[in-house]
DNA sequence: ATATCATTTAGAATCATTCTAATTGTTATC
DNA sequence: GATAACAATTAGAATGATTCTAAATGATAT
């Protein structure tokens, strides 16, 4: 499903290039916004980073204190509210759980949202035209709006849990 | 912007038929469900149908205390849970602020929201061709998820506010 | 060395929402 | 019209993510 970062092409980076560059793009969105690049900082950038879950500021918070035991959630919140100012990371609000971030694609793009487990997955754009078709441009001009970003997430039960919900022993593909 | 309730013409419901229509329904709703239509449940639903606001829990709660004082919050809450259940209501979470809820179109389609003044909107919907062009199955095809409902919002400043913030008065269009 | 300024911290505060346990209201039955 | 049974409502406590605060720490430049 997420085909948003190719895996290895001649022509694309490699999934490994592109983290890479995306590190880079962050680092530098941090200087030029003046504040330092700490460690605390570097590190989380690289949590956000390596996956694709999506993952919450504690998820964050878990997993820069392993690299650096007594770092506070403020820092982790601080930080993301500076990401989210120069525009390095998109913030999936829920009001019922904690908020998201991605930092991979850090621009308005559709998500598969799974009621049962939360996985949040990005949905191959090539399923959704609504962002490319109806660019924010264009509803700018018919609406008066000034808009700035667009959110399309569907909500629904992954393949996963819906098999562990149908299967006979009751068992949960993912908590 | 708003025009998915037609003003008046001769083959469409009148915006006042068509909230009496949605009244009937969602009271018919509540006694299928098996629970009592009370005097204070019916006052929620006519708050919550009078505008096109997309009203939030307090404000709700106060549409409803002013014709029944002393109404408790939780009131508000237990019958908005079971208005969602039931499918009655649309809920449009922030977490950020208060979620909103739209009882007048209570199925998916697209919302205009104001960052400054935190106005909800609904979207003309030949904006928006994403729901109709992408329906929930054929997305539950490709995807192998169950999808229940889609949510896609635009994100900006309305005209008003954009208005306020660049007038010499300095004047604020809506707060 | 020291002054300055940014970063980080622990814990308090906030705020929407949910929970709890008690009270009140309604209805059906005798 | 009393009463049992059950639903609806209540006030206030609990929850949980996020933000705030004021103090402490760290880094940098002179």
């Amino acid at each position: 499903m997420l085909s948003t970062v190719p895996e290895t092409t001649t022509e694309c980076l490699s999934q490994r290039d592109f983290i890479e560059s995306r590190l880079a793009e962050m680092k530098a969105a941090l200087k030029d916004r003046g504040v330092a690049v700490t460690r605390k900082r570097a590190k989380l950038l690289e949590v956000l980073l390596a996956s694709d879950r999506h993952p919450s500021a504690s998820e964050i918070h878990e997993g820069v204190q392993d690299a650096y035991p007594g770092t506070s959630l403020a820092t982790i919140y601080n930080t993301i509210e500076i990401l989210k100012e120069t525009g390095q990371v998109l913030e999936i609000e829920f009001s019922a759980s904690a908020n998201r971030y991605d930092g991979r694609i850090p621009v308005s793009h559709p998500h598969l949202v799974c009621l049962e487990c939360e996985k949040v997955e990005d949905m191959d754009t090539d399923m959704d035209g609504a962002a490319r078709r109806y660019p924010l441009d264009r509803v700018s001009q018919a609406t008066g709006y000034e808009i700035v970003r667009l959110r399309t997430d569907y909500y629904g039960t992954c393949p996963e849990c819906l098999e562990a919900s149908s299967s006979p022993t009751g068992e949960r593909g993912c908590i």
